[in-house]
DNA sequence: TTCATTTCTTAACTTAAGTGAACGAGTTTA
DNA sequence: TAAACTCGTTCACTTAAGTTAAGAAATGAA
């Protein structure tokens, strides 16, 4: 498990086997059930996610209603916005599969920070990268109808289809479920021409 | 003019007056007049923009049609895409007004932060903050209705509202002149009651 | 296995956004 | 000044999403 973290990291920068030791002796991995809540609304976590192996999700309550805003599968991470500024979640994340991330907050993070300069260089690209991705994302979100958005995410993420119930993806494109399945039937309707 | 950029410079960092001259040396500042395009699909620029005065505005041409994604004011800055990956641009920026602006390249950038590693800092908890900050706007425009978002801008973003041609707040708000013109109209029906 | 719950789909109806066209007001250009 | 554009609004019509309800299918728990 630890060399998929450590693969991944590799891509960022290079690590000698003390520094990989340090990492492991921190104890940053967790295994968690399907369904399991990570994080709550009103809740003040420092806790920053990164997913192994699995799938975790993003969503709000309103109106009692869940909207879900975002998936993390393989190989993405999240800083949640308490976790920035301090404050009570405003969402929740649980786990829609099983699934085995590492969890790290920044008692552990200045250790490791002062500890190998190395860390802040990824943290700081990773951040970058994410920025720019997220950027695109909204603007592609914006540019586009619930069709074609759907579309989209076929091409871009076929899994998250496969692997996500279709009532939080229909959320996650912005529209009820009953559209996402109409919208589907409408698609399939169209290709038969 | 300098004054303004010191003012918010010293919100995250304090300046001596040997960095302040530093700064200034550089000549980042630019006047521009509304209607400049600052930045064109398809070129490879380099530079980064942050707003003093005024107001520029990002947008993309799809089918021939502008879609607007995003407004910078006062206090605003943007990274371009393009700057971050290095490649060619998928969007334009123009001036909404007249506007003046500190254009900076990582050129420049390289020289100030190896001499004054602060503006490292400073541009990593500008980075965090907008990524957190767009993370829930992002989350906010999933999560609601171009009605709900109309009056979502209209607590957060009054002065927009005013200063932004109506076709170009449409796009913003995904949707088209002729639907915002008509769910104004609503909106003000409604609140004759 | 059985019962209950959740999830997905379908349908009929309502509401709102997209589309195409027209018009007036304000700008710009020749 | 007159003609050409741009911009915002309105209208009628089309299309698609929201809503409510019902039922089938899948899942989970007793």
């Amino acid at each position: 498990m630890q060399d998929i973290l450590f693969d991944f990291i590799s891509k960022y920068i290079s690590l000698t086997e003390d520094e990989k030791n340090a990492i492991i002796s921190l104890n940053l991995f967790r295994s968690v059930k399907k369904g399991t809540i990570l994080l709550e609304e009103g809740q003040k976590s420092q806790d920053e996610l990164f997913v192994l192996k699995g799938c975790i999700r993003k969503y709000y309550i309103i109106d009692g209603e869940e909207k879900t805003t975002a998936f993390f599968t393989e190989m993405e991470g999240l800083v949640p916005h308490c976790v920035i500024n301090n404050s009570p979640s405003e969402y929740f994340i649980s786990c829609v599969e099983d699934t085995i991330l590492t969890v790290t907050n920044p008692d552990m993070g200045v250790g490791l920070n002062t500890k190998f300069p190395k860390f802040e260089i990824m943290c700081r690209i990773l951040s970058e990268e994410l920025l720019a991705k997220q950027q695109i994302d909204f603007d592609e979100f914006k540019t586009s109808s619930p069709e074609q958005r759907y579309l989209n995410l076929l091409q871009k993420r076929p899994d998250l289809i496969q692997r996500v119930p279709q009532h939080q993806l229909a959320s996650y494109l912005g529209i009820k479920p009953q559209s996402l399945s109409r919208l589907r039937a409408r698609i399939l309707e169209k290709s038969k021409h």
